[in-house]
DNA sequence: CTTCATTAATTGACCGGTTAGTTAAAAGTG
DNA sequence: CACTTTTAACTAACCGGTCAATTAATGAAG
């Protein structure tokens, strides 16, 4: 902690919670195995324990590390200097490259999100303050500034943000139920990469007051920003 | 089986079954305990592998029923006879009660969804088949006629469909997050009831070549189909 | 209508394997 | 020395699943 001295130490630990951002990802948090995160983090078992309480407070280390990078990233999205319409599409499009280069984040929320329910005390509250506040109150001030200049249509700024990211969130939450009704992977490279032309031009589409303004924007900001080439980035290690 | 004599039993089995859906809908498939189904079910332990060979097999019997039950009211709503544009918005309308009325199976579906990239020989074949197939197929037809004669705006009709659902997913599914963030309760009934008709006048506003003519239909359709009066349905027995 | 055997539904107690978490000692490392 | 990591055994609890025994329904015979 003080010292900077003892990196291996650092470097086992961010390992370690690697490791079981992927197990807890994939199994949830009943699921995981505390001997399979240990594995794949290539460390004795007793090592979790060494670093974290137990396995819950791993899971809770998992999600914050998490939420850090998403927070981080998207804000820097959020923040750019372009007009508000199209600080909302590359915060769309962002938000897409996001899911698909780190499926295990977005499965990790999802799961969280699910287990909430369960009305436990649970790590919700760290994703919540840490990642998704911010986010919302910047994206909130975008779209209410975008509506009162007349560039975005006039409509609850939260429907906006719901329309923007719902889209990404269910194609990929959906896309394992589409490929196994027979119409190709929608996970392929080709099909991921025309439903992000579409998804970004749909919403320029439905925005926007103005539907060409719109239009010409969305092209725009796909052009400006490239897909993340990295596609099936979680190794597999079957 | 043959004989409907013994309707006790078909009872307790169906008890079994919702209390099934219940525990795997909060805990996914591993944090599922069997004693808790047993104990909700009223019912012995070992009376549940009377019934189903094991938890797995009760897993799937719980996924079956769910997507019996979501198959049915959908599809009644996808062959009424009205334009394609307003099939869509009671569509979307639909969706969206159903996520709120059965909060149980909407879980449910998710975590399948997610427990599907494990790679398992899972469960999810049966949901695919008997509700999203036909469900997707109906949609499509709907969607491709509704553009080619000109009510629906000209993209991808699959873009339509993750419009329509992926906001009502993401809203339900965001909800515990925002409520966290401290901006009230999105599971309330005032701020569903307002969800409810922003998320649809806002699909009336974007998936129709005629803006006007989304709003004038959304409005109707609003009117028409009252929402379900039954806020969080699932009892509380905590 | 009772009797009684047969079958279906249901139970309580139990078993064996799994798994989170511990311990203590030793060895590596800067 | 102080910190990190391994090893390997150990436990205590948990949990899915089984089984013999019990109760409730059914139906045929008297």
């Amino acid at each position: 902690m003080k010292k900077s001295s003892h990196q291996r130490a650092d470097q086992t630990r961010s390992r370690i919670l690697e490791a079981a951002i992927r197990e807890f990802s994939e199994h949830g948090l009943a699921g995981a195995r505390t001997v399979a995160i240990a594995q794949a983090a290539r460390v004795n078992k007793a090592l979790l324990y060494y670093y974290f309480r137990d396995k819950e407070a791993l899971y809770a280390a998992a999600l914050e590390e998490v939420a850090g990078k998403v927070a981080e990233s998207t804000l820097a999205v959020l923040d750019m200097t372009c007009s508000p319409g199209e600080r909302m599409l590359r915060f769309a499009l962002q938000h897409f490259d996001r899911i698909l280069a780190q499926q295990g984040f977005q499965s990790l929320m999802q799961q969280e999100m699910i287990r909430f329910r369960e009305g436990r005390n649970n790590a919700l509250r760290i994703l919540a303050k840490k990642a998704f506040e911010p986010m919302f109150r910047r994206a909130q001030t975008i779209a209410e500034e975008g509506i009162r200049s007349g560039e975005l249509c006039d409509v609850d700024w939260m429907q906006m943000i719901y329309a923007a990211l719902g889209a990404n969130v269910f194609y990929f939450l959906s896309a394992p139920m589409v490929r196994m009704m027979g119409n190709g992977d929608p996970l392929e490279l080709a099909a991921v990469s025309a439903r992000r032309r579409t998804a970004l031009e749909f919403l320029g589409q439905s925005i926007f007051a103005d539907r060409r303004h719109g239009a010409v924007l969305a092209r725009r900001v796909l052009a400006a920003v490239p897909m993340p080439d990295s596609l099936s980035p979680e190794k597999k290690t079957a």
